[in-house]
DNA sequence: GCACAAATACCACTTTTGTGCTATTGCAAA
DNA sequence: TTTGCAATAGCACAAAAGTGGTATTTGTGC
């Protein structure tokens, strides 16, 4: 006596820990709505793989790249992150490198289940001009302390956004028409005033990090 | 000769400017698309009327509290805020507060019918918990270029961390629990394959900027 | 006119970085 | 099994950055 599966979904799992992985397989093997194409441990393994473009990617890989990786091979199936940052740190980039959506890892199986039927079912989208916004939002925060604006003359603030282009000392001088000795004096005088004690260091408190 | 509108979306307008108000009515009003339901100069309005859930409503209201207040009354109504310059913080704020979406109030006519299509269309949405994590994430924002991420090795990026601190090699070297020559290596290593040539220009062509 | 800050400049010195070599170990892919 | 890369480490030298001192010019405010 067979059993006919009723809507059912491929899906390509990336996972590196073993008993989670074979977890995830008896999940899915025993559910109605999903087939397992592709079981991996490494996102280098679905590279040298020739895994069908699943309806659907889980994974647990955060590394930024590596979702990228994934995305690439994959760039039609949406893709769902397993995490356990709670604080979310890396969410964000996560949504930014192509992630549709994400699941807690200590979530309950049908969690599992029911986010990925949302996602196929388009129940849950976040459009890229969101995304773009809240990236574009957040960096532009990257704007000096008000305390740091007040403290530097127009000059140091010349030379501190020479600085953050990475310019040598030489560069900045030629830049500014001015002289190396004059560029240091400039520079030592930023730092004294932010406190620092080298480049990056004035860049993170100027620009806020 | 009447014409009649294909797909009729209803929508509330808060718009405290009459100028504003009226450009906006007439645009509603001409379009195939929407019908306004609603039209309001201040959210206390919108409180007394017996308005019915629009289909979206749109607001140049941007004050935190009163976008709460909007969305008390239609809590299923997809809000999109009308805004000027506001950047950073805010943004994540408007969407904390229940936003779908954003438009800047200088835009064509055309992007205010289009941004609000989409909305309605796409299902453009952001999860409660998405938001919550956007706000946590907040200044430790760092979204490395695809390209730069794919070449690094892990250890590689390890070291980025830090030299993004300001630490000199030999307290990334402590860090790291390994030689200040290897420190050093790494760092010889990373320039070269992002072709730069010092500290700063890693961190701009790795962090974006 | 004088005081003061900002911008300029030079010198000397130390520390940190950046670059070019070589070389070993371990792991993973071909 | 061999090949190749990641990670480790050492050495030497050149280049740049950082720190201290002193000093002149110029413009603004009192």
């Amino acid at each position: 006596m067979t059993q006919s599966k009723i809507t059912e979904y491929t899906i390509a799992v990336i996972v590196p820990d073993a008993d989670f992985r074979e977890t995830l397989k008896m999940l899915f093997d025993y559910s109605f709505e999903f087939e397992i194409t592709g079981l991996f441990k490494k996102v280098n393994e679905l590279v040298s793989s020739k895994t069908p473009n699943p309806d659907i990617v889980l994974t647990e890989i955060t590394d930024i790249d590596e979702v990228a990786i994934i995305k690439k091979i994959f760039p039609s199936s949406p893709l769902v992150i397993i995490t356990g940052d709670e604080t979310g740190e890396r969410i964000v980039q996560l949504f930014a490198a192509g992630a549709a959506h994400y699941i807690f890892k200590g979530s309950e199986p049908t969690v599992y289940l029911n986010t990925l039927k949302e996602v196929l079912e388009e129940k849950v989208k976040i459009s890229d001009s969101v995304i773009k916004s809240l990236l574009a939002a957040k960096s532009s925060d990257n704007k000096p302390t008000p305390e740091a604006l007040a403290i530097l003359t127009l000059r140091e603030k010349d030379i501190l956004n020479l600085l953050a282009k990475g310019l040598p000392y030489k560069e900045i001088a030629h830049n500014l028409s001015i002289s190396i000795d004059t560029v240091r004096r400039h520079c030592f005088n930023i730092y004294d005033k932010l406190q620092v004690s080298n480049r990056t260091e004035a860049l993170n408190k100027y620009f806020g990090k």
